[in-house]
DNA sequence: TGTTATGATTAAGAATACATAATATAACTT
DNA sequence: AAGTTATATTATGTATTCTTAATCATAACA
């Protein structure tokens, strides 16, 4: 009973897509291609595909801090409307990785030493009450798997492979924090500390060789082992403090950031 | 230039007022008191505006866990279109004060003991390290003003104005929050902690004259003047571990929630 | 030449319109 | 009368339209 024969008689033409041929961008592309990815996924949901595409072109900082966000952009990119766009957008802005102009619009939070020093006065409390609860929480096959990421961090260090080894340490740390079986600690820190991740990578080469990682990491996980919580989370919070440390030294070691401008 | 003598040919009526005549229900009278304050304020915002408007209506359970927002019905209120309300949902949504259901819609964040417990581990850590932070950063008024704070806490008490006390209390507590000096910090504590206002109000009959809070104060001060900042953490992290205890065993303790039903 | 109005343009803010899924209701069959 | 199917209603999800503020360019003026 599809009656969609009579209903098209006065749009000759979409006014919000005047804007069409717009420029294949290495923003665009590089959004369509993690779009794809979504779709693999089955992401249904508009506001939330558009949610995990602008927050991934911003931690690869193919969105660079301090840049506009246009809701009318992205949505010609997503394909969609400004609606879910903005949506998706205000939410990114309760979670700090954009910030709101009133009458002006979005633009991507910038790479300050002053907003990584909030961000980490944060991480590094909640990631340490999360040690202690996954102390109390994880089971003995759990821990193993927390070896196991360690163990390929080792081998990413001894290759020289240091975008590899990032994303290890993300994940031994989003892990532990999983093992608290805390949802909402797990929601903030997540959103939290995945903004140190565009920092990381700035930074990337002005960096040590993070060979005293994994010594804490193994530290660490002896620790849970011996359930001892509130250990797990002094070493973790100092442990997140040293990477802070490293972090801020390089980023005044650097150039200026390219949108140091805004 | 107004030429709207031309275009009314096909809406009979506009669709999205035909609710009109809503129901001066006790929801509706206090969130458009709540309104007629933030006027005052200048909030200009709509967004903004429904966003205190809808979360002061939790808070204070006129809107009460469980409970479906109805978005057409909120703006109807608030006076406004859905668009600034959703808008507002969504970011009550990031924060936790409501869920959303696909395709049902939002509803307000029931308010069971495994959410409540949640909450307090979050703030527990966060509220530690703001004390730690603010230990660093306050100056000797702003340690004043927590002591006077205290002082006007002792005063409820004496008259058994449990209300004003828990507003007092939490002044306290947010005031210590200010002095660390971070925003970001702020604002995720100030989102959760105040979550827990609906489940003390809840319990506000069912729990013991909070006598020892007013003590722990006076002690929590006491070590920030002394400049010890790790002490101020354990302490503030064990005041508000009491305080959890206290209100789960309440609501324990307590008929059964009136929307248990969901 | 520099400065200030003024108009055009752009993009966000907000409202409305439309599409669709979910639910409630009514009709109908057995 | 009970259950099943069809239909109507309701509310969200999304798109589009309209409004308004801010910016930019241009022109008038000092």
């Amino acid at each position: 009973m599809s009656d969609n024969e009579m209903n098209n008689q006065k749009n000759t033409q979409t006014p919000d897509s005047i804007t069409n041929s717009l420029d294949q961008s290495e923003l665009a592309l590089a959004v369509r291609s993690f779009l794809s990815t979504l779709d693999v996924n089955g992401e249904s949901r508009l506001p939330q595909r558009a949610y995990l595409a602008v927050r991934h072109a911003i931690r690869h900082l193919q969105l660079p801090p301090g840049k506009t966000v246009l809701e009318r952009e992205m949505a010609e990119i997503l394909g969609m409307s400004r609606t879910p766009v903005r949506e998706s957008l205000v939410r990114l802005e309760t979670e700090g990785w954009v910030r709101l102009i009133p009458r002006r619009g979005f633009i991507v939070a910038p790479l300050v030493a002053d907003d990584l020093q909030q961000i980490y006065e944060v991480v590094e409390s909640l990631d340490g009450v999360a040690g202690r609860l996954a102390t109390d929480r994880a089971t003995h096959e759990e821990l193993n798997q927390l070896e196991h990421l360690i163990k390929e961090q080792e081998i990413a260090l001894e290759r020289n492979d240091l975008l590899a080894w990032t994303d290890l340490d993300d994940q031994f740390h989003n892990y532990i924090v999983d093992l608290s079986q805390n949802p909402r600690l797990r929601g903030i820190v997540d959103s939290q500390s995945d903004q140190l991740y565009r920092a990381r990578l700035y930074t990337i080469g002005y960096r040590p060789k993070p060979t005293h990682s994994v010594i804490e990491h193994k530290a660490i996980l002896a620790v849970m082992r011996a359930g001892e919580p509130e250990a797990v989370r002094t070493m973790l919070q100092s442990h997140r403090y040293r990477a802070r440390k490293e972090i801020l030294e390089a980023l005044q070691s650097m150039p200026p950031s390219p949108e140091e401008t805004l």
